[in-house]
DNA sequence: CAATTATTCAATATATCTATTGAATAATTG
DNA sequence: CAATTATTCAATAGATATATTGAATAATTG
């Protein structure tokens, strides 16, 4: 094979492999399924994706191995192919975050929206892990805090919050986290317990994050 | 803002940054600035684009914020915009080399052809550096050499190597880089080499890998 | 200032991507 | 086994991306 052979080689595959994450649809079933496995419908009940469409983007993951599936009864569920990838995944959130002025921008603007902005970010986090005056609350699905949750959280699920007062104390500090920094679960938290007066921060990201950032520190 | 249209703008926005690094060419253009700024012409010389094709490519990177350039007499110099985005661009190509199997099995091949399978790492390289008995050979063109290197490497560009042979003792470990995975300078070094009877391995990876791993170990 | 050089711009045909629709398959339930 | 449910497949129209061509700018040189 000819330096040149190779090159075109290497770069359409990698092209290829790029191309299959560069779209928003197909990016919002990645950061769904970063929160572990899913089925077809349990990912069109979060977005606004028809059943079929869906279905094609997961084949379009599927064939340029972002995702693995399995099938039990008559469904079909999907999950991440690996730890390198979302840590992949992340490290792109990360630098489109902060070093995209745009999204940025609509970032912050949503933080504002929802008076969170002053997070917690995960190395603050780790100096506040086992300090009895802090709460850290998981507002993610049940589902999810089982299938993996921050050591130490306490899981009650966004819908259950407002029922769940009862379990607060006005005096701790209550940081709430939830899939990332894209999850608005979390800053919904915040402006609900701020407003009833709790002492109440969000992570800047989510269980994901610090899943990896455990993974390569170990 | 909703959560929905939040969320629509933000995969919006990384889904347009990822297309613009989805194609081939723009990869490989990448690629070149990784080496330091080039004019239109440097980069149409080194790839197989027309001019007018190359610009395009271009000034959809600027687009999307990934180059920058600078004016100078007629000439219009591109270079990558950030160190951060070089460190995304090198985790893509890492999960790529190392996680798709159809890219890992083309590299391989590539690297069998050039008789330069049993190459050196990063961590292998530091515990060599200061040895005596090593020799670290640049065999990038030497402008890329004056804007980097690593310490401590000679520079003998590719092209000039059979004319400098006299340089190298064969007693000594000969280890030779240039660009990155996807280079194949330092592979041919390694062949023309090894046929004269030197012992000479090549670096797994290239002078922005080393970059990059100093800045995130400082 | 005419000629040359480097780069960009504009128009376009072709290829690729995407969402939608409706049908097909396959497993489960009554 | 008929009905239901979850998922995939196939066809298609409209949108977007790409390489090519030739012209337009803009700076430099003789």
């Amino acid at each position: 094979m000819k330096g040149r052979e190779f090159k075109d080689a290497m770069y359409d595959g990698l092209a290829k492999m790029l191309k299959s994450i560069s779209n928003p649809a197909r990016l919002e079933i990645i950061e769904m399924l970063s929160q572990g496995e899913k089925s077809v419908e349990g990912i069109v009940q979060a977005t606004n994706l028809t059943i079929a469409n869906a279905s094609q983007h997961l084949q379009v993951l599927k064939n340029n191995n972002i995702v693995k599936f399995r099938k039990e009864k008559q469904y079909v569920y999907y999950s991440l192919v690996s730890d390198d990838f979302l840590s992949l995944y992340q490290h792109v959130i990360k630098y489109a975050v902060h070093e995209i002025a745009e999204l940025e921008k609509i970032m912050n603007r949503q933080r504002e929206d929802n008076k969170s902005l002053n997070a917690v970010n995960l190395d603050e986090l780790e100096t506040m892990i086992g300090d009895e005056n802090v709460l850290l609350l998981d507002v993610r699905p049940s589902v999810e805090f089982e299938f993996g949750h921050i050591t130490g959280a306490v899981s009650i699920p966004m819908n259950e919050l407002m029922t769940h007062l009862k379990y607060f104390s006005k005096d701790k500090e209550i940081i709430a986290y939830c899939r990332g920094p894209f999850c608005v679960l979390a800053d919904e938290a915040v402006k609900v317990l701020s407003e009833k007066g709790y002492k109440v921060r969000r992570l800047d990201e989510g269980y994901p994050e610090w899943k990896i950032k455990q993974l390569e520190s170990s």
